[in-house]
DNA sequence: TCCCTTTCCGAGTTACATCA
DNA sequence: CTGATGTAACTCGGAAAGGG
């Protein structure tokens, strides 16, 4: 803040080399008469026309004005009126310029805040997104495991149905997986969580199904 | 308390400068 | 030359503060 400053002499030195680089035009017209002081610039009209008839144009600030202004808009985004003649006073412009820039870099860190905020929950909902994917796909597996499972347990009743025929007095008895049990096998009972004890199903738990 | 004026701000827009 | 982009400066409407 230092080294780097100049005088409000230099700047407004600089400021009208510049002019005279640029718009040697209208250079002249805006030189002040010896002891004149600068005036404020007049308002711009929205007639397209009217830069070209009034001579005032559009200048962008020197790299030195703007990093010194981001150096006070790193240090306090609003702008008290002190503070507002005090950086206007240092770099040699307008208050009303240092007000507008103020007002210009608050609505691009707004903008750039919303997209960094955007950024962030993209990521989650995109996070968010895989993780239900995969939770799916291992629905998916759980049910086809489970319907394997309920396929063995179905080929084993038939079996037993025939062998209980021939041998009333097997120790695997109907009776002991008889589907009415076990809510008829459905995904009913299923669907709202294990609601049955392993043991519930056959002696030694679900081990020989493969599941666990 | 009400009205008027002034000042400030955000949002949106315009106009100009610059660059690919 | 042209379209895209960045940005200084503008308009507009609303809020807050101060004074009569």
């Amino acid at each position: 803040m230092t080294t780097m400053m100049k005088t409000q002499t230099q700047q407004v030195d600089d400021q009208m080399v510049l002019l005279s680089q640029y718009y040697p035009e209208i250079y002249d017209q805006l030189i002040p008469q010896q002891g004149e002081v600068m005036k404020p610039r007049r308002r711009r009209k929205k007639n397209k026309t009217d830069a070209g008839i009034s001579g005032f144009k559009k200048r962008k600030l020197s790299d030195e004005q703007v990093s010194m202004l981001e150096q006070n808009f790193g240090d306090e985004h609003k702008l008290e009126s002190e503070r507002k003649d005090r950086i206007a006073s240092e770099l040699g412009l307008d208050p009303r310029q240092v007000a507008v820039w103020f007002q210009n870099r608050r609505a691009r860190w707004k903008s750039k805040k919303l997209e960094e905020e955007y950024a962030k929950l993209k990521t989650e909902h995109d996070t968010t997104i895989l993780e239900k994917c995969r939770l799916e796909t291992e629905v998916l597996k759980l049910k086809e495991q489970l319907s394997e499972a309920e396929n063995k347990i179905n080929r084993l009743v038939e079996r037993s149905d025939g062998l209980s025929s021939t041998s009333p007095s097997s120790s695997f008895s109907v009776e002991a997986i008889e589907p009415s049990l076990f809510g008829g096998f459905g995904m009913n009972g299923f669907e709202d969580g294990f609601y049955l004890q392993e043991t519930s199903y056959i002696h030694g738990g679900l081990d020989w199904i493969g599941l666990i």
